[in-house]
Parts: structure tokens; C-alpha cells; sequence
DNA sequence: CAGCTGTCGTAGACGCTGTCTACCGCAGGT
DNA sequence: ACCTGCGGTAGACAGCGTCTACGACAGCTG
């Protein structure tokens, strides 16, 4: 297990670092520390910083994508349950992955170029496009915007909450009733 | 004008620094080198690098709130269309002002205990609130929770578009239709 | 079997960062 | 005339990311 390659031991020392100490916590003499080699030695795989950390927010995504399709699993066939689902599911996993959530985001810690960084996140973002496209309400704009918005809602959401700043201004003790008037704007009333 | 006391001048030369450079242009050191003086003098009015990025970013909540302030002064009543208005101002500053937006969110560079940094962003959300309660809806929660869920909404689309990948996942070229369908999902259909 | 070559990791240096501490000039009060 | 305290300087320290020179060690070639 630990005979793995020196590339992924520093992937894994990452993720296991960003998800315990926060992002700031990822540099990559740290991690190089935690997988047991000298402070030049990612180098060899990782020209620079960004790179290394690119692929350890790579991570992130996979796992938010696994997490969300497992979800889904065990979640009967209505739209509109599933994307409940889909969206309680990633509310709580910025929040129990914080520092992680927080990597995935940093555009400026990212190198989205070479990695094809964003493209990762599309897999995910077409299982909530093909849901939001069945529960589609007449007058309506292209499903991909719509979709689009509902994800920057849940993303705003996540990230507001985090900050503190919308527990500070609604008063709510959770991000529940928030999530539930997100998902009544975008879907409609919820059904009786 | 240069005759102001340090405390200003270093918090200036931040602002300037952050709004030019972006976030990670932000150094201490740096802006004493901006504010011509050493590198130590800053700690006489800021203890730390974190209390003096936390006065810059509250300049920047100032300055968003009054860029909306004077935005509304120039819109008619009608709820809704301030409303809009408002929406835009807040994603053109997103956009326009980049690094500032960012540290302004960066909670993990940002004290918020001991300058109130999260209060700062109220007075904000308490204008969204009121207008948001104008436009109320049958069947709604609580007023500052829709303004919540709003402003989570608006905050996605600045983040994820300034990340990329509402951009790709959308294939919109302006974020011009997410605001629109974001604001038809709180605000109900646009009128005629 | 000897020698070469290329891969993988080490180790030290550089300039940068934030923080800490000792110092110094100089105004204002006694 | 002395002293006190404020405001800024300057040097040190550890940690950071990056760069470069070097060594160990595999596998192929003669």
C-alpha cells in the first residue's frame, strides 16, 4: 500500500492534509514531509505548487462527484427528490470538507489549464442539468442556464454560510431553510 | 494628502494594491513598500498581516455598498427593477474588482472577531432584504431568508463565473442570462 | 562482466514572506 | 535639563516555493 508511486503517496498526503488542517495548511513542503521524502522530491512530478495542488483539488471533485452519485442511488426516480438530494449533498459536503471545498474554488491556487481543472467539475454539473431539465416549468429559459443558476445558488449557499455572513443576516441556526427557498424558486412550490 | 497618518496611508496603498495586483499581490511588506516605510511599521497600527488585510477588505464592503447605494438613486421605485439594478451593480463589482472581491470573502485571510467584519457586509443585505420583502410572494418564508437565498444566488453566479466554469458548463458569454434566471426564480416570471 | 545512461530523490542555496525584538530620534511635560 | 513614551527603523528568525548541482541506483549495451 505504501509501495504506490511517489506521484500518488503526494496526491493522497495532500488530501489527507487539506481535509485535516484547511487549505492553508497544503504547502508543499508539508506535504512532501508527510509522504516521507525531501522537499525537492515533487518536483519531479509536480513542476510547480499549483500543479500539486491542482491535482489534490482533482480529488475534491471526484469525490463530491462519487459522493453525489451515490446519493442518487438510493433516492427513488422523482426529479425533484433527487435533486434535493443532489443539492443536500453538496451543501453538506462543503461543509464537512471545508478546507477542501475552499481548494476547489481558489482559481488562483489552480492551475485549470493544463489539468483541465474546470472540465471536472462538468460531469457533475450535467447530472443536475439533465435533472433540472425534467422538471422543467413552462416559460422557461435553455436548460443549461437554468442549471447553471441553480448551482450558483447552492454554490452561493455553501460559501456564505461558510463565511458566516448569511447565518449572521437570516438568523437561521442551519442552512436548511435556505436550501428549501432555493429550491422553491428554481423548481417551483415544493409539492404538497 | 500624503500628510494623512500611516494607519490610512497603509490601508490606502492596500486597497490600491489589491485593486491593481489582485489578492495574492497583498503583503505586508509590499504595502509598506508602497506606503514608503519600513516593513515593521505597519505592526504599530495592525498586529498582525490578517487585522490589516481585514481594514482593507472592510473599504471593500464600503465601497460595494455605496456603488449600489448610489446605483439605486438613480432607479425608479419599482421594487423589482431595483432590485435588478442592484444584482448588477453587485456582479459588476465582482467582476470589475476582482482581487478586492475575493479578500473580501476570504475568510481564512480575514479576522472578523475583533473588526466586525461580518456586520460590515449588513447594512448591504439589509437594503436587498427590504426590497426583497416589497416583492413578496404568496406562500413565502421568511423575508430574510429569501433575501438570503437571493444573495446566495447572486454570490454563485460572481464566484462560479469568475472561476470558469459557469462560463463552460452554460457556453454563455456574459452572465447576463444567469442573473436574469436567477432573478425570475426569486422574484417570479418578469413582467410583460 | 564492465561501463554508460537516464530516472528518482537529496541537499543546499536564493529571495521572498510574516513575526519578533532591540534600538533610536524626537516631541511634550515636569 | 531631564525623562518618558510614541512612532518608525533595522536586523534576525523560521518557513515558504523555486532552482540547481549532485548522488544512488536501476537497466541496457558492449
Amino acid at each position: 500500500m505504501d509501495e504506490t508511486g511517489l506521484r500518488a503517496r503526494l496526491v493522497a498526503a495532500g488530501v489527507d492534509l487539506v481535509l485535516r488542517e484547511g487549505q492553508s495548511a497544503v504547502s508543499l513542503r508539508e506535504i512532501a514531509r508527510r509522504a516521507g521524502v525531501s522537499h525537492g522530491a515533487p518536483r519531479r512530478y509536480f513542476p510547480t505548487h499549483v500543479d500539486l495542488l491542482s491535482a489534490i483539488a482533482r480529488e475534491g471533485f471526484a469525490d463530491l462527484t462519487a459522493r453525489v452519485e451515490q446519493t442518487l442511488r438510493d433516492v427513488d426516480a422523482d426529479p425533484r427528490t433527487r435533486l434535493t438530494a443532489l443539492a443536500r449533498t453538496y451543501l453538506d459536503f462543503a461543509a464537512a470538507h471545508r478546507g477542501m471545498f475552499e481548494l476547489m474554488f481558489r482559481h488562483d491556487l489552480l492551475d485549470s489549464g493544463r489539468l483541465r481543472l474546470r472540465e471536472t467539475s462538468l460531469p457533475l454539473f450535467a447530472v443536475l442539468a439533465d435533472l433540472v431539465a425534467q422538471t422543467r416549468r413552462p416559460t422557461d429559459a435553455p436548460a443549461a442556464v437554468l442549471a447553471g443558476a441553480l448551482w450558483a445558488n447552492l454554490h452561493g449557499i455553501a460559501q456564505l454560510w461558510a463565511w458566516g455572513s448569511l447565518p449572521l443576516a437570516t438568523g437561521a441556526s442551519d442552512d436548511d431553510a435556505l436550501l428549501r427557498a432555493a429550491l422553491e424558486a428554481h423548481l417551483g412550490p415544493a409539492p404538497a
